[in-house]
DNA sequence: GTGATTTGACCATC
DNA sequence: GATGGTCAAATCAC
């Protein structure tokens, strides 16, 4: 029993170790233009390593604390910009063997993964600008809901003929405010291949290009607007009321407009070597003049540890972050701007330093 | 002309 | 039967 747990904890290890090392070695690739295909495989492979390790995670745990928090923090209603992701974890493992098939009748949609956002919509002139999250979208559908004011809007991907991309979403207004949209993602983006990371100049503002998701885990990428990076970046924060606190470390950012933003509640920066590290590194770099930034979804590497392991962890401090920068202009890249190095991660690691 | 959106109808599920 | 999700023809926009 050890010896097995011992034997899942290396790979799992070893899955999150080869992420970084691809996203560090990505993060490379960005600086160089006609790096496209290499990037493209490199975040197909990063994905693919974090889609394997949350696959040995729920081989050995129902549900965790955590995943309890973020369905807490997905069904919370916020006035403010609120991005978060949740992945039915009972959904997950079914759903990703026959992806393709999930469409053919409800009870198989049932099982793709799902997972909601909520995102504050600008209201100019009591015109809705159109909520943009990096990927295109199709309306297939509109539904008037029972319980609802507001109707359901029901999108696929643009791709879905050439790509066999499957991705959904669900668009509807909130009860509680009539600014937020809720989003609910079914469905993980296969389109990444042969459908141009870059964006065509027709498309550069007007429409998003899609972009490589190959897991449960959405990434939200730059876009070539700077008024629209603008319109989001004005509203962003994060809802924290509702958050185990541990869940998010935080990360204080200003903005070129001088607008000051709380990525996550503010725990852990200080006393972390990892993210003291990656806040001086990538998230406070000077490098990064654009302003505009886009959060990913995070996860608590102490605490999905614990749900394998059964190890109590007191103050788990230690949480994967990706950011997305849209620190060039023109190119819809995202920027994981720390490296494996910087942060002293190797092989021999201590996730669970801390744990008694 | 082509692709996206709208909208009523249809179907599956509860 | 009520409801939510999808289809597909009609319409619109470029």
């Amino acid at each position: 029993m050890e010896s097995e747990k011992s034997c899942e904890q290396k790979a799992l290890v070893s899955e999150l170790i080869q992420g970084l090392e691809l996203a560090t070695k990505l993060n490379e690739y960005l600086n160089i233009p006609s790096s496209v295909d290499t990037t493209n495989s490199l975040l197909q492979r990063i994905l693919s390593s974090y889609d394997k390790a949350f696959l040995i995670l729920r081989q050995n745990a129902p549900i965790s604390k955590s995943e309890e928090a973020m369905q807490q923090l997905t069904q919370t209603s916020s006035p403010q910009f609120l991005v978060s992701v949740h992945q039915n974890p009972e959904d997950y493992e079914g759903a990703r063997k026959d992806d393709q098939e999930l469409n053919q009748n409800a009870k198989k949609r049932k099982r793709m993964p799902k997972w909601t956002q909520q995102v504050r919509v600008k209201i100019q002139d009591g015109v809705e600008e159109p909520h943009h999250d990096g990927y295109s979208w199709r309306k297939y559908g509109q539904k008037n809901i029972l319980s609802a004011k507001h109707p359901r809007s029901y999108y696929r991907c643009t791709f879905r003929k050439t790509t066999g991309c499957n991705a959904k979403k669900q668009v509807q207004r909130s009860e509680e405010d009539p600014n937020v949209l809720d989003i609910s993602y079914h469905g993980s983006h296969i389109c990444s291949k042969g459908n141009g990371a870059v964006p065509s100049p027709k498309s550069a503002d007007m429409e998003e290009e899609p972009q490589g998701c190959d897991s449960n885990v959405q990434f939200h990428y730059a876009q070539s607007s700077q008024e629209r990076l603008t319109d989001y970046t004005s509203t962003l924060s994060v809802e924290t009321d509702n958050i185990t606190p541990h869940l998010f470390p935080s990360f204080e950012c200003m903005t070129q407009d001088n607008h000051h933003h709380t990525l996550f509640p503010s725990l852990v920066q200080e006393n972390d070597p990892f993210f003291s590290t990656l806040a001086q590194t990538s998230l406070l770099s000077p490098n990064t003049p654009e302003s505009s930034y886009f959060v990913s979804p995070s996860f608590t590497v102490h605490d999905e540890f614990d749900r394998v392991f059964d190890k109590p962890c007191a103050d788990s401090d230690a949480a994967g972050i990706v950011l997305a920068d849209a620190s060039t202009a023109n190119s819809p890249i995202f920027d994981v701007n720390f490296s494996l190095d910087a942060v002293g991660i190797g092989e021999n690691f201590p996730f669970h330093s801390k744990c008694t």
